[in-house]
DNA sequence: CTAATTGCTCTAGCAACTATAGCTTCAAGA
DNA sequence: TCTTGAAGCTATAGTTGCTAGAGCAATTAG
């Protein structure tokens, strides 16, 4: 039995959020000592773990939310969490290509900066004139 | 003069947006109708579209705030804004490099996944077990 | 036994908006 | 001129995923 202390430090996760994932009903409320401390068994560790590593790979809570719940009913349970990773990797691949886009103009306004007073400033420049971008980096993605 | 829906059409920022901005102190508080609707002149709209593209390209809007501010003060305003340019483009580099290893991470784990039930899931396997994983993805960045 | 540490609850705050409710004003047609 | 529908107004609350702080109670090490 690991006190939230012991547990955060096992998991990486920090003790309010462990506290607000049990809040959001995504961790059970754990057995409480006589004086009302949380102590928290192997179970939960493992499905603690679980959240943290989707997290970390990107998944909202609600997708983190569904794939737990798959455990309950096994049938088909694969192909559900397949689809939600995969759109999880087709988000991942959106902001990856919209990040692209934007490193090109960043660097490209910033290759043009020569220091100087405000008004030869190319950064300004480009960022008050959309017209002087060569990608359309905005609206879309 | 522009009632704040033309406004809103011609910059692409929404209404509700455009009245955060006022609150927030982004955009000035524009001159008011008889009938207390906004009104808003040229100068405005530049502001807007300089807010508008800065945040398109990823800029948050306290950078925003600061590269406005330095309109004010002509002295070595080009390298201040080059210098948070610079920050930027940094930023938006750290992002594409975790999100290339997120990306990976689940393209692996989608590869490996071949449906049938929960407990042959790889998708799941994963999740439940960082030793699965090739990269660091998470802690770091 | 006492002091330091850890834990508890509750509230508020962060970015950057978005949505809703309930109202007023404006513009155009009959 | 009246009316109707669109557009505008304010104010509050919600979103996501936490983080920080206040003011306490419980536990543990020395």
């Amino acid at each position: 039995m690991l006190t939230i202390g012991k547990l955060s430090k096992a998991t990486g996760v920090k003790i309010p959020t462990i506290r607000y994932y049990e809040q959001i009903g995504l961790l059970a409320s754990p057995v409480r000592s006589s004086g009302n401390q949380r102590h928290y068994d192997h179970a939960a560790q493992e499905r603690l773990a679980f959240i943290s590593h989707a997290r970390d790979l990107g998944f909202p809570l609600d997708a983190i939310r569904e794939l737990l719940s798959l455990s309950d009913r096994d049938e088909h349970a694969c192909a559900t969490a397949d689809d939600i990773a995969r759109r999880q990797l087709a988000a991942v691949k959106a902001r990856i290509a919209r990040l692209n886009a934007l490193q090109v103009e960043l660097q490209r306004m910033l290759d043009h900066c020569h220091g100087g007073s405000l008004s030869d400033c190319r950064v300004i420049q480009v960022l008050g004139d959309h017209g002087l971008c060569r990608h359309d980096h905005g609206r879309a993605a």
